[in-house]
DNA sequence: AATAATTGACGTATTTTTACGTCAAAATTA
DNA sequence: TAATTTTGACGTAAAAATACGTCAATTATT
């Protein structure tokens, strides 16, 4: 990571790739879920729910964290992680976007 | 890839991550994007359009084809491409039901 | 104060992804 | 028929993702 690098693609084609790249693994679906059912709770109760050791979690979170997708807030010893609810609603947004941009009409040819 | 391995993941958070995957990168992003504009294309046209070699292109056709959101026909010596827009309308309903999923209440803890 | 619990940082091994060059096959064109 | 075009297969190097063990710091508990 330096000094922005001049971009091969569009911003906003990187952003929902980014977005969409976090998503891309069982795991942080999983936590994703199990955080808004819970509304918020700690890491350690997360890794119980998951098939996953407790470090390997824990960077599932931090990538999750770095997509602005959830939230972490240190009580005590422990840490209350929480979804990010403006950032889900702005990836479904852009999501959106996207696939409507996606004129898409049935292809005749293939 | 061997003999199915028992599962550590839900079927459907598993499916719904390989297409999230499967979007993860700006440039499978843009080719579908092309892909739509154009209804559909060969590879060479798609070539152009993005910052990257033809073999790389060709790379991300097969993973955009792997996860089922694209078709490809042979018509002589070209592969005319074009989206899949039935695996659209399907990922589109898959996500909607993820997020609709998460009943996101803001959290007041975090 | 001593011990236990909880967490993130760090290191590391393995696998996967990404990007590209080379090559051969098939179809077009000259 | 010979040369050209277009493509996918294959190999490979570099980077990133994944999974986990160990450790130290911080907070709770006894």
């Amino acid at each position: 990571m330096a000094e922005a690098k001049f971009q091969l693609f569009d911003d906003d084609l990187q952003e929902l790739a980014q977005l969409f790249k976090a998503l891309g693994h069982p795991a942080r679906l999983q936590i994703l879920k199990f955080l808004a059912s819970k509304n918020a709770c700690f890491t350690g109760d997360i890794t119980e729910e998951l098939p996953l050791g407790r470090t390997t979690v824990n960077q599932h979170l931090n990538e999750l964290k770095k997509a602005n997708l959830i939230q972490g807030s240190v009580q005590g010893v422990k840490t209350n992680y929480c979804v990010n609810v403006s950032e889900i609603r702005k990836l479904e947004a852009l999501g959106k976007d996207f696939f409507d941009g996606l004129n898409t009409i049935e292809c005749t040819d293939c």
